[in-house]
DNA sequence: ATCTTCGCTGCAACAATGTTGCGTTAGAGC
DNA sequence: GCTCTAACGCAACATTGTTGCAGCGAAGAT
């Protein structure tokens, strides 16, 4: 199970650290998005602002993606393999559970195409959401 | 023009206080949606925790609605008329442009329904579209 | 295996934003 | 005008975001 968390931190050029597994190893098994606070309280030991750097540092590589929910809380989960270094793929959607507060990547969701007014120049789009998960029904 | 401030506020039960007035002059004024800080720099006077009180009340009524932009700042527009205490219908796309920052309300482009897998029940659904607005190209 | 280098960590410190309590102020109805 | 109570404004605290810097440790070289 280690094996994989190095093999994709080396892949990436990335130093392999022990809170750095620690962290990749959290998103490899969580079925849903991870925010700070929730990754602080499953690593107990772990540092704050080198928690907020670790994902800092994962966003760049294209290892996370930020999954916005419109909660106010951010919230990151693991990329496809399309992703990379400063260029994000994820063009699915995010849903958002009110009651349990979690949020999943969509996959099979795609962000459909829209046409704007004149003059207007998209680059990336995002849907969100919200409703009652499967677990809380 | 006060007319028009002093009108809505009172169709909602609210008093007309000078704070209330002054911020939702701001946001019939504004082509775009305000953030804190942005209606902070415009109404050097208000306080921030007032501020911060009469924001929730309008929204909570109905007044305005946050618009999501995936920017980490949350911001408010205007809402239309469907929208009542309790109940918000802005099906709307929210547009996000990376140079000035501004987010403005796409009326003409309304949220696709999508269909979500077994188990999940849909409340509302957000679409943030970003890029380079009209003034910024 | 030990050494060296440089990226990473962890602490301090600060900024920005969100939130509640409470005494004072002022709008609305009488 | 007077009364009642909603709204204001200040203090105080919580949460989150961000940078600087000294010490640690992973990776490659010897
Ligand atoms: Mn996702
Ligand atoms: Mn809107
Ligand atoms: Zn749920
Ligand atoms: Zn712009």
């Amino acid at each position: 199970m280690e094996k994989a968390v190095i093999d994709l931190l080396k892949s990436y050029q990335l130093r392999t650290t022990t809170v750095r597994k620690q962290v990749l190893d959290l998103f490899m098994q969580s079925k849903h998005a991870l925010g700070k606070t929730n990754i602080e309280a499953q690593l107990e030991e772990i540092d704050r602002i080198t928690l907020y750097r670790t994902l800092r540092t994962f966003e760049q590589k294209g290892i996370i993606h930020e999954a916005v929910d419109g909660s106010g809380k951010t919230k990151y989960a693991l990329c496809s393999h399309e992703c990379s270094e400063h260029a994000h793929h994820d063009h699915h959607a995010h849903f958002y559970c009110s009651l349990c507060e979690n949020t999943v990547c969509m996959d099979s969701i795609t962000v459909p195409e829209v046409s704007l007014p004149e003059g207007f120049r998209i680059n990336s789009a995002q849907l969100i959401l919200s409703g009652v998960c499967q677990n809380c029904q």
